[in-house]
RNA sequence: AGGGGCGUAGUGCAAUGGCAGCACACCGGCCUUUGGAGCCGUGGAUCUUGGUUCGACCCCGAGCGCCCCUGCCA
């Protein structure tokens, strides 16, 4: 997929963008940003604002700045900081040097609320939390102006002056916007600009103990970096006229913002209060859990940047609140990795196959294509066949049912790219269960063909017993039982509908090759699915995660009878 | 209840007054040295209601449903 069909796809935001080049309205300038807070690990959700922000960008020949939106000194951490600049890296977007902090503005922002103050649209406010709330009516009432509200601008400027300098203790004053006590956006009830916060920030240390609020500093710090368009999620539709007023009213470059629906996916959870919860409380393993929808954990999970970018332009850009299925997710990771995967051999649930009349002795190496999907491509890798092998045990059925294409007593089968074999016995332990399936193979068919030209239905996987590596293999499931954990029932919390059964461990024979495997590609194990190699894995202890299971058509068609 | 948004097939997205289409899923077939991949095909949707119009998913009115907003979070 090139570049051009990636972006080809129009949505309302570009037609808007589109619009204003036509009437000129930036001088056809389009710059946008991506403005994380850095409390937490970026997720797909995440990887959609990104996807925007970056794409709009490249789309109208613009750029697009990162900024760490680091105004609450509380609640953020520079290890945060790193991981975000990785994980978009890791999709596969440059900000160049255009790297900031809303907190390198805070001199700036000062000036900004100064200029409020001077032109009487600021105030400092004595009211306490619990006042302020009392103050600013509900829904439906309308709030009552702050006794406070009409300071003259020399006693505001005094006292904004020191808060600043840490005269009054935290909570003890805020610097509030005037506006509209009465409006029935609650947003434009005198929200507060400046709260008193003695923290100690991960970028300015100490040097302030006044923080400004996220309205405030959002469409300045826009402003400052000369932002044409400010994209965001839907939440924020309501802060709009905030966001224009603060422009308006200090006097500065206005970007357009516009709002877009977020990504949720089923099965799982999106917000970062709750997936901290995850990690914190030990439900996974860390931010990067492959069962975690963080970009950390779908990359050691196995997905490509790609096939989470493809999903992303699959389900469009728009205003609906949706929830899409995850299962289209794993559409766009298998497309991906069907494309770009070597192919290898591995029996995640062995049984053991004697060939009674290949020799002992005998051993025998066949070089097969790593990328068998792919007739361009040459390399190959060395598999060696004996007498002893092992096969899934789901590959063998004693009494098979009708359209069962595997191995069964007197069925032929195929072993990929090595010979014809047919049942001929079953050995049983004393529960019952087969230890061993015997079977003749035919020496005509080597490389799995024979030449008169007899149909064989079924082909199997499989790998020599005796050249075989044990792995261990980590089969991973939806991290909740339920499509959707946010929607809780009376007295539950989404931690109640974890699947128990999210993650569980085996034991594979492997073929030898994929002790070379290397990490960031994932593997076709053929007929089973993705899988890739896991920063816990070692030369003598091979780890794989499956990123995604393969179609099964006769699981499918088994279930439904 | 006040304000802001959103309602199109199972899911997600198009159609911007002119034959409701695309992707995934589903179902059927072909093909296959992966029951994978690929190829071909079928079925299925405009929240309700009234109006404007030759013609309405689109415009207007009245409803209904869902989401967001009463942090000194972002």
């Amino acid at each position: 997929m090139t570049q051009e069909e990636m972006t080809s796809k129009n949505n309302f935001i570009w037609e808007m963008i589109e619009e204003d080049n036509r009437t000129n309205r930036f001088s056809g300038v389009v710059h946008t940003r991506f403005p994380p807070e850095p409390n937490g690990q970026l997720h797909i959700g995440h990887a959609k604002a990104i996807y925007i922000d970056f794409e709009t960008a490249r789309r109208f020949g613009g750029q697009c700045n990162l900024r760490m939106d680091d105004t609450n000194p509380t609640k953020e951490d520079t290890d945060y900081v790193d991981a975000i600049q990785r994980d978009i890296k890791w999709l596969g977007y440059d900000w160049d040097d255009r790297f900031y902090y809303a907190s390198s503005y805070f001199g700036q922002l000062y000036e900004y609320a100064v200029i409020l103050i001077k032109k009487g649209l600021a105030y400092v406010c004595d009211l306490t939390a619990e006042e302020m709330r009392e103050y600013r009516g509900t829904l439906t009432e309308p709030g009552k102006e702050s006794p406070y509200r009409y300071r003259s601008v020399e006693e505001n400027l005094d006292l904004f002056m020191r808060m600043k300098e840490g005269e009054f203790p935290e909570g003890k004053r805020t610097l509030r916007a005037k506006i509209d006590m009465t409006s029935p956006n609650l947003n434009m009830r005198d929200p507060v600009v400046y709260r008193i916060m003695f923290a100690e920030h991960h970028q300015t240390g100490d040097e302030w103990c006044i923080y400004p609020m996220y309205d405030f500093a959002h469409p300045l710090s826009d402003s400052i970096e000369g932002i044409t368009h400010s994209l965001c999620s839907l939440e924020f539709e309501d802060h709009r006229p905030l966001y224009d007023w603060y422009c308006e009213s200090v006097g500065v470059h206005h970007p357009q913002q516009i709002e877009f629906a977020r990504l949720n996916l089923t099965y799982t959870v999106m917000s970062k209060r709750k997936l901290l919860q995850l990690v914190t409380q030990g439900y996974v393993s860390g931010w990067d859990d492959p069962r975690m929808p963080t970009l950390s954990g779908l990359r050691r999970r196995g997905y490509t940047p790609e096939a989470i970018k493809q999903f992303i332009e699959d389900n469009g850009i728009a205003k609906n609140n949706t929830i899409a299925d995850i299962s289209r997710l794993e559409f766009n990771l298998r497309q991906d990795l069907e494309a770009r995967s070597p192919r290898a051999m591995a029996v995640l649930d062995p049984v053991k196959v004697v060939i009674e009349n290949y020799p002992e002795d005998k051993e025998e190496m066949f070089e097969v294509p790593l990328y068998t999907q792919d007739e361009t491509r040459t390399e190959s890798r060395e598999i060696p066949f004996s007498r002893e092998l092992y096969i899934e045990r789901e590959d063998f059925m004693e009494d098979p049912p009708r359209k069962y294409f595997r191995l069964s007593p007197g069925q032929e089968v195929r072993l990929f790219k090595a010979y014809y074999i047919t049942c001929t016995d079953v050995v049983k332990n004393d529960e019952g269960e087969i230890v061993e399936i015997w079977a003749t193979y035919d020496p005509e068919s080597r490389g799995g063909m024979s030449a008169d030209g007899r149909r064989v239905k079924g082909t199997l996987h499989w790998v020599s017993a005796r050249h075989a590596i044990d792995a261990e293999v980590r089969l991973y499931d939806r991290l909740f039982a339920e499509e959707n954990p946010d929607d809780v029932e009376e007295g539950k919390t989404f931690l109640d509908y974890l699947n128990p059964e999210s993650l569980s461990v085996i034991t594979a024979k492997v073929e030898p090759h994929l002790v070379q495997a290397q990490e960031e590609i994932a593997y076709q194990f053929m007929r089973k699915g993705y899988f890739i190699v896991d920063p816990d894995s070692t030369r003598e202890h091979l780890v794989f995660n499956r990123a995604v299971a393969l179609r099964d058509s006769w699981a499918k068609m088994a279930q439904s009878g």
